[in-house]
DNA sequence: CAGTTTGTAAACTTTTTATTTCACAAAGTT
DNA sequence: AACTTTGTGAAATAAAAAGTTTACAAACTG
């Protein structure tokens, strides 16, 4: 075997680490992000700091925080391995279940940012509403407000039922993997 | 009514202008093609590139590159109006939809850009393997690549899949809008 | 206990992305 | 035809994000 086709095996590994990286920011990570899940996940056992470190060329510090940003995000998950003094990180290895870690965390978040939000303005509106002296014009406004109110409450409970559809498991018997 | 009567009705709809953005930031546009989208939702009507660079605060150019942008997502559209000169421009007024555009518009380009990585890939994988000197371990290392290879294949499918079920509306049938 | 190693905060630097200014062609007006 | 207005490149600047260096506490080692 030539030095060349050790060199071919090696690219085509790069290959799968930079498509890897480049559909994960779709998911709206970092590139770095990407990058190291997809190095972790072709060396196919877990990882410490300083082999990522060694494997981007990046800094340990960037790699303790990227790690960071990917157990926020549910796709990497810290192991303990008895004799092994460093951690070591593992990343989901089902495409699948990475989507939809993804898929859901962000979702998550904008809806539970929004939790409060039709509330305050509901009461708001409906307080201004609720004075005697309003011009017609204003009243339509206040009036259009609330109906757009009310459509975003159904917008975003359709949002967490989708996100409860692809949690659950659910989508993959309406678009089945294989 | 008082001017703070008024300057609170002003305030609700920044208030929504605000979220609608913040949500579309989850789709990985910039806040500022949220809030433009925002901006001309709340307006009820087609809005010119002035008038956005008046409600933003922003250059006239900046409007343009925001507008141009939002074309190619999918989410705005340039109108037509006898006797006006300037462009106008609308969003999608439905949240729905605009969730769906954005949603295929970003994992499409992502499909299309992995279209012939799988074959290239493998091409050179199995030429590798058809040399007659080597190595069990580099064998087995290249057998991984290319079970890695139909894995990932099988996951861009479904991908295709999952953006068809949204595009073609499937996804309401299974998650209802109300 | 003195000496390492490990992970991360804090401050700084570099790179990338967002935005503005300036310029100019194309279309519209008078 | 001279004069405006409109939209958008291109280059420059500002703001934000990514990454590094230094420093240090906590956990290990001998």
């Amino acid at each position: 075997m030539t030095e060349e086709q050790k060199g071919k095996i090696n690219q085509m590994e790069d290959f799968f680490i930079d498509k890897i990286a480049d559909n994960m920011t779709t998911y709206g990570v970092s590139p770095t992000v990407g990058r190291v899940l997809g190095i972790i996940y072709m060396n196919r056992k877990p990882m410490t700091l300083n082999e990522l470190s060694e494997a981007t060329g990046m800094s340990k510090t960037r790699m303790s925080q990227v790690v960071r940003e990917m157990l926020d995000l549910n796709i990497a998950e810290k192991i303990f391995e008895k004799g092994v003094r460093r951690d070591l990180y593992t990343v989901e290895r089902d495409y699948y279940q990475t989507f939809v870690s993804l898929f859901t965390s962000n979702w998550q978040k904008v809806i539970n940012k929004n939790k409060m939000f039709d509330k305050k303005v509901k009461t708001e509106l409906v307080s201004i509403l609720e004075q005697a002296e309003i011009s017609e014009e204003d009243e339509i406004k206040i009036n259009h407000l609330l109906k757009e109110t009310k459509e975003w409450v159904d917008y975003y409970q359709w949002l967490a039922r989708l996100v409860d559809f692809f949690e659950s498991g659910e989508i993959f018997k309406h678009v089945p993997k294989t």
